[in-house]
DNA sequence: CAGCTCATGTGAGACTGTCTTACATCACGG
DNA sequence: CCGTGATGTAAGACAGTCTCACATGAGCTG
């Protein structure tokens, strides 16, 4: 027989490959963790998975679309590492903040295959309105985290929680995208970037009040 | 005759183009300005430039090699702009500062190719030498900026300067990025991205004890 | 269990792009 | 006036995208 019945474990069971999408999706990602976004191909892909380079396209429309699936998937993975990590503000809020931080690069590291489809393809957020969705739903954690922060202060003078996200989130994918990355980014940093964030957010959030500490009285090393 | 003699103005003048490198230049720009960096391609530079799909090979190794080309042109002219802006720290450095940060979002804003070139192409730094010192010397600027800054305070509370500019560069390409994006970032924003940034750096310094204002006494916008 | 039907995979192919090789043209200098 | 090197062309090998007609077989229905 050409075909070797229905096993459960992984591979083809004949001329149906059984999980061909799933397939798709990580090769996809070996080969973005190998050669950029812009070194991924379908029949690649298709190689790696072990079917015609037509295949894919039972699944998804054109390369498009299965970097879209890619980017979505990532967008929910970050979510939860930001979920976990800030997990709520306990046991205390700004503690919890700049873990969300250090979640935030962590992400960026160890999932760059992921984060290189969420940032670095140029996909329409309208031809695409799930991954859309989904990267809302993950800012909405940092949104949240900073709506609990900026709790602590007098309603009177207390900052736009929106804006003090949108100033963490870009300090830090500004960090994850110049200084995080295995290839580019060789400039020699005095600090590791997760202490650099954690610094500047810190700072930031002094300067509004919502971190202990002296503003003016940090250490400066040599 | 079929060719046309000396004529200085723009075309071919006969065999030969006249100008064919400079022409692939800007024709990569405009292609990736409308299309990214993913969609520019040697062949369709070649019938912009109005030449054989071969002839650019002459003038670049590879397609890579253009959009490096085209990468260092822009860390020049970002060093230009944001060297303009800082124009020496005058008439003040706190105020100049900030024209610096403005003149990083307004070169993302007006030359997004170069900036497309510059920050999404994944260009090893270690094969393109000038392009990597090209980069050094935009950051250059920002980083004499950032000393120029600290020495208003006395030297054994002075913040390190290098942090300070690595955290601004971060912000700023952060926030160029996510939201001075023509296609993705649609975002609703509640102030402009310069505001944003301006915003941010100001807190920042702040905290630092680098520029004026009530850390805590802020106006909150409704 | 027979047979239908549809999701899924294949093979072939048109089209486009990359890059190489051999050759053509022309500018420039002796 | 001719040689030489820089620059462009023509042709082509190779790879990738995507489509279309066709093949397979999994699962449903009777």
């Amino acid at each position: 027989m050409s075909w070797s019945g229905h096993q459960g474990h992984a591979g083809r069971r004949g001329y149906h490959h059984g999980n061909l999408r799933e397939a798709l999706v990580e090769a996809a990602l070996a080969l973005i963790a190998e050669k950029g976004p812009a070194g991924f191909t379908i029949a690649e892909a298709a190689r790696l998975a072990g079917v015609s380079p037509a295949a894919p396209y039972r699944h998804f429309r054109d390369a498009e679309a299965l970097l879209a699936e890619v980017a979505q998937r990532g967008f929910e993975l970050l979510e939860s590492a930001l979920a976990a990590a800030w997990h709520d503000g306990r046991p205390e809020p700004v503690a919890a903040f700049e873990a969300l931080g250090r979640a935030y690069l962590g992400f960026a590291r160890s999932e760059p295959a992921h984060y290189a489809a969420m940032f670095e393809t140029r996909l329409a957020a309208d031809a695409w309105p799930p991954l859309a969705a989904a990267a809302d739903r993950a800012f909405g954690v940092l949104r949240g985290a900073a709506e609990r922060l900026a709790e602590v202060l007098p309603k009177e003078q207390r900052p736009p929680a929106l804006m003090i996200a949108l100033h963490v989130w870009a300090l830090s994918h500004g960090i994850a995208t110049l200084f995080c990355r295995p290839d580019r980014g060789r400039r020699p940093l005095p600090m590791p970037p997760e202490e650099l964030l954690e610094a500047g957010v810190l700072l930031y959030l002094q300067s509004l009040g919502l971190a202990g500490g002296t503003p003016r009285g940090h250490k400066s090393p040599p």
